[in-house]
DNA sequence: GACAGATATGTCCGTTCTGACATACACTCC
DNA sequence: GGAGTGTATGTCAGAACGGACATATCTGTC
């Protein structure tokens, strides 16, 4: 029912953007940052795809922009409710935000 | 960018379990539930599949029976994270988490 | 290389979430 | 109708989150 840690690290290679498999973490955990980390790229890219700076996201969100920053960046402050929620703001639809998911590396 | 609640409750006709529409909610925020129902619809399906007892899954995610209710009944106290990580954490993959979230009403 | 705009990082405090416990409710079997 | 098993609901103390602010680090442009 569970891979091991190692075993997966034998078999992932080197992934750019993936500190996590360096640290103490469960698979499940792996897979929740890997999560994380695919939302907060498709947050930047709708940011980008608009135009848009930080601080004007923030504002449509009603947030700040350190907020904005940490979101983009998956940071562990950053709840999936606070990303999900966000991305959902901006425009994606919940078939956006599960394909971004499904189709996470 | 952005229907508003009623244009969404005209066209929307009756759903069992959604009572969110008669709440003062935006169209993100009804979204956002409808997606955390989804997944707590999952995780009953799936603790139900395996013919365990919130009791026996709350002893996998290291938690507690009540809370597995809560978030079987998608409370609001139960957040995408707890959601998320208890899913993946019964292995359900990242895949079949984003394919429930794409495809959820 | 100074300035400006954009993005990143650190911290703080009020709010929200979570596990745990108690208890209530539902169902079955005897 | 009492006991046993499973599920739901209410509450609370401790932990985690989120907006805000300050500040640091980029990234041009002049």
């Amino acid at each position: 029912m569970k891979k091991t840690k190692k075993n997966r690290l034998e078999s992932a290679g080197w992934r750019v953007g993936d500190a996590a498999e360096f640290l103490d973490l469960t698979d499940e955990e792996v897979a929740f940052v890997e999560l994380k980390l695919a939302l907060a790229d498709y947050l930047r890219e709708i940011r980008r795809q608009h135009g848009w700076t930080q601080s004007q996201v923030a504002r449509r969100l009603k947030s700040s922009q350190s907020r904005v920053a940490k979101m983009e960046a998956a940071d562990a402050s950053v709840s999936l409710d606070l990303l999900v929620k966000s991305l959902l703001a901006l425009g994606a639809t919940r078939r956006e935000v599960g394909g971004v998911i499904a189709r996470a590396a």
